[in-house]
RNA sequence: GGCCACGUGGCGGAGUGGUGACGCAGCGGACUGCAAAUCCGCGAACCCCGGUUCAAUUCCGGGCGUGGCCU
């Protein structure tokens, strides 16, 4: 059986982009990032973007693509993927989609609403009111204009909440309509070998913590302060390692209190991706990195 | 050795003679344009032995342990 793309998913630090550039190698194909995090062009370090060597590996799309005072969203992904699936393919290369994103890979595989972009000051107003009267509040006015929307929201959910008033207010359509017009998924009709990668919960704890600290070798803590500036409203802001490197560098946290917090805020994140993958992507093939490898794996799934 | 204080879940930390706050960590879950985000839920403890009491984590005694002070 042949596969027309590549799908590789697992939990931060589990080892997707070197798996995912071994069977590149193997089979001739493209990286094709699926991370949120790994498109910022000015955070390479903490987002453990694949390095110098690894690129001249093979291709790599959509890494680093980004500058960090972006708004980056799912919609923009799916568009950006769509291109980097031509590329590849234009470079006779197999698409392999590697991240970490859950969002991302339902964008790709099931598509996504056909909602057009918010106006910036119609988000910029929605954010105001509800900072000015509280999600609660926001969550009852919506439930008065678009009941049916609100009735399938938490009333404690901000983003949520402010996502269904601003594309009510954008488009005057309750978001629940828009959901129902999904768009094709990028990847409709074509055969696809789909994994993830699930090493044993203490061996990723050590790998993550181990990570961090070659991140800081590596230059991390320079790469935070240099983001120091950033919009804290801004996605990139929220980068793992960035809040608790600012604080150590404002001398309101110690080093090590900072890379404590940073190696926990980082598991949590991990545990929340394999609550994505474990209830969404339980029809993919799982396996263990520590105990088997992708060319086994894929070897497996195309004989 | 003497005196004093303390000993509560994995950690921090309240409190009470009778259903054992809370925070953190951990675990589970949700998730459609900020997703490395946002939100929801769940374990689990009163150092040991005796005594008082209808009832002790709480009161008394002893033991052990920890910290401090003294000699």
């Amino acid at each position: 059986m042949k596969c027309d793309a590549v799908l590789i998913a697992g939990p931060t630090a589990s080892g997707k982009s070197a798996a995912a550039l071994d069977l590149a190698q193997h089979i001739g194909g493209a990286l094709i990032n699926a991370d949120a995090m790994q498109v910022y062009t000015e955070a390479p370090i903490l987002t453990a973007q694949p390095d110098r060597h690894a690129r001249a590996q093979a291709p790599h799309l959509l890494y680093g693509h980004v500058p960090v005072r972006e708004l980056y969203s799912v919609g923009r992904y799916a568009e950006d993927a769509r291109g980097a699936l031509a590329e590849s393919r234009a470079m006779g290369k197999v698409p392999i989609f590697v991240g970490g994103t859950g969002l991302y890979f339902t964008a790709l595989t099931q598509g996504l609403a056909d909602i057009p972009p918010i106006p910036a000051e119609i988000r910029a107003k929605a954010r105001a009111l509800l900072d000015e009267i509280g999600v609660g509040a926001l969550h009852a006015r919506l439930s008065t204009r678009d009941p049916e929307t609100a009735a399938e929201l938490r009333p404690t959910d901000p983003q949520r909440v402010v996502r269904a008033w601003e594309v009510l207010e954008a488009t005057g359509r309750p978001l629940i309509q828009w959901r129902k017009e999904q768009s094709a998924p990028l990847l409709e009709g074509l055969e696809l070998a789909r994994f993830v990668l699930d090493p044993p919960r203490p061996l990723l704890r050590d790998r993550i913590a181990t990570r961090f600290e070659a991140m800081l070798d590596q230059g991390g803590e320079e790469e935070a302060l240099a983001l120091a500036g950033l919009d804290p409203a801004l996605p990139a802001a929220k980068l793992l390692g960035l809040r608790q490197l600012a604080a150590h560098a404002q001398g309101t946290l110690s080093r090590e209190g900072a890379i404590a917090e940073a190696v926990t805020a980082t598991r949590q994140f991990a545990k929340r991706q394999l609550t994505w993958f474990r209830n969404r992507m339980g029809d993919y093939a799982w396996f263990d990195p520590y105990e088997s490898n992708i060319i086994a794996q894929y070897n497996d799934f195309v004989a």
